[in-house]
Formats: C-alpha cells, structure tokens, sequence
DNA sequence: ACATTTTATTATCTTATGTTATCGTTTTAG
DNA sequence: CTAAAACGATAACATAAGATAATAAAATGT
C-alpha cells in the first residue's frame, strides 16, 4: 500500500520494522483534482506528502500575477515544508497541475519522530540537505546561465519529461522569464 | 575562546558541557591572508569554518571567469558545504576577501557527533534546514525580482553592510548583472 | 458537439542588459 | 615610495528581453 513511500525515505535512511511502524499510522491516501490546493498562501502548512500519481506546481503571487517555480512529480515529495519548519503563514500556494493521488501525513507527528528515533532525526537531516543541494543547483544556474542555456538545459537531461507534460508558461515562470521571451528561445532553437 | 562559537550553535540547539565537550577537542583557530582559499574547486572540502573576523566569498567557474555567488561574514559559518555532504569534489572555491580569522574543524567529526548524539544529529538537520530556507529565499529574489529591485532590496534591508564592503563587481556578481549593469542602476537609483 | 477558456506564436515597440573599450582613481604589492 | 593592478564610471553599439496586442490552435467543461 504505502511502499512506493517507504521506498523512497530507504534512499535516505534504513528503517526498521519498528522505525516504520512509528510513521504507518499516520499516513492517509488523498485524492486531489487538478486545480485543487494542496498548500495556500498565508495558510501555515503542516502537512507532507509523497505524489503517487499526478503532478503539481508551487507558486508565488507577485502583484497579482502567479509565479510558478517549481513542479513535483510521482514518487517525489510535495509539500509548502518552508512555512512547516518556520510554522509561518506560507509565501507560496501548491495547485494540482492534474488529478492527484498522495499519502499525506502531519508535519507535526514528522517533528515528533524526530524526537522519539535517531533514524527518523537522520532522515530529518538529509531530507533538508537534498533540499539545500537542489536549491543551490537551481541558483547557480539562474545566476551563471542566460535564459538560453537554462531553457536548453532543461530540454536535454533528465528533466526532459517536465517540458512535455506543463504548460510553457510555467516552464517560462521556472526559467525567470515570460512566456513570450521563451517561445522566441524557442523559435532560435529549432532554427539551429 | 570559542564562545562566539557556542553561542551561535546555541541559536539552534542548547548544548549540555558533556556536547560541548564532544565538539571543543577538534576546534582550532586558523588565520587567512587576503587572498588566502578556504576551499578549492576540484578539491572534496571537509572543513567548516567560523568566522571570527574578517569575510569571504565563495564563486564558481564559468568560461574562466569568476563568479560570486555568495559572502561569509563575522559570526556565520563559512564552508563548502555541498562538497562535504556529498563527498564530491567543490564546484566552487572560497576565497578570503581580507585577513580573517577561523574557528576550523573537520567535518568528518560533525558526521561522526551526528551518530553520537541525539543533539548533535539535530543541530545538523535545523542547520541544513537553516541552509534551504536562505536559499529558497534567493531563488525566488532571482525569479521574481529584477536586477534593479534586487539592488535595492540588497542596500536597504539588513544587508546593507555588505555593499559597503564588497567590490562592486562582486556584488554584481552576486545579484546575477554584470558589473557595468550594475553601475547604470546605480546611477539611475541616485537621480532619484 | 459546441462554446468558452486557455495556451502558444508572432509582430511591434520600448527599454534594459551585455559587450567592449576608454579613462581617471584607488588600492595593492614589492 | 612607486609601479602595477584593480576598480568604478561612462560611452557606443548590438542584442535580447519586457510589454502589449492580435491571432490561431488546443484544451476544457457542460
């Protein structure tokens, strides 16, 4: 049931039997249809979860336009985890880009592992330093490349699957350009 | 002695004598050279560092030219930190833009206090966790913001300290302009 | 199946940025 | 102290990006 889950936190950690049942109990099978909310902006998140099917989007509200930076997929986490860590209202709004099916649990019984085993305060760790070597990735990127060598990159690679299945406008919005900039990078590029 | 240090750990996480005691062993002062490196492309970093006085940047490599990307002040840790957690050899170097002075020890000790204590293993994760939301940060400045809103957030706000001590060319550098783009908003910020 | 909305491309115009170079000024190193 | 290097401002030019609008195509919901 849960093992495409358990799966993914063993790339991290090792768990036991017990280790697993700490966390078991508390996780839930969510269905969302696409353009429901998984997180809202000025809501505090409490909640993580794990896409077995579908994908979704995070975004800002920069006045009044929607700023897509960042996409999830299957077998990823998904979760608004900035406001859950700071318990702050969150900046960003998570939208299902398609009909969803997650295993969500409370960010809050997360903390509480965190306490009660070693392993789950391991896992704790690593789960923010993948964040932070992704983040970094993603920054070095914006500031060393042109909009061009992003929008290439990002179509070679293993994020190839991302541009075929979301709208261009939020790829534009992930790049830090308009949509109009990169159908014109688009245009350059086939020319070649 | 190293009281800046504990102090800045105790920001994270309270530590009893019998922790402290665990760190303080392997702490020791280093002194840099302007011009000195803390750490080098290519080379698989393993130190973090404190600094006492003095500051740094850490840039990247792209077609021979240097890129800034980030500076480490009084009072913060300073490390390559991604080459640490991954054992992979840095994409970036540190170097120290004036005499400094460090706390250093190996971070092959921190991994080894994660496995040995419960507080050890949580001032990694809050610390990681600290790391993620900084640079979350900056990457929504870089997606949302432009150049110009970026500079002036930069001279207001609580880093003001730093355009006052940086070369501009690095400063450039650091909100993803060149140098001589940077110079025209500063000039069109003054007529203002 | 059809009307509506969303999406992508293209054109035009304006503006900001990159590139390269020059020129004082300041800082640095020996 | 002095020569060399680094730094910051500015100019001129080419290029790319933002803004806006028009249009066509595709996806969506009923």
């Amino acid at each position: 049931m849960f093992t495409a889950l358990r799966n993914s936190i063993e790339k991290f950690v090792q768990l036991s039997e017990e280790d697993w049942q700490m966390l078991s109990p508390y996780l839930e099978i969510r269905k969302l249809k696409k353009h429901d909310y998984f997180a809202e902006e000025g809501k505090i998140a409490n909640e993580v979860g794990f896409v077995l099917d579908g994908m979704l989007r995070h975004f800002y509200l920069k006045d009044g336009e929607e700023k897509t930076t960042y996409f999830y997929f299957e077998n990823h986490f998904v979760s608004a985890y900035i406001s859950c860590i700071q318990k702050q209202p969150s900046k960003l709004s998570i939208e299902a880009l398609s009909n969803c099916e997650l295993i969500v649990f409370p960010y809050q019984k997360m903390e509480e592992l965190y306490t009660k085993s070693m392993v789950w305060q391991t896992f704790g760790r690593l789960i923010a330093e993948y964040l932070a070597i992704g983040l970094e990735d993603r920054m070095v990127g914006l500031l060393m490349q042109s909009p061009e060598e992003r929008y290439l990159d990002l179509i070679s690679g293993n994020k190839k699957k991302i541009i075929e299945r979301i709208p261009q406008h939020y790829i534009a919005n992930y790049l830090g350009i308009t949509p109009v900039s990169m159908s014109r990078i688009r245009n350059r590029a086939a020319k070649k």
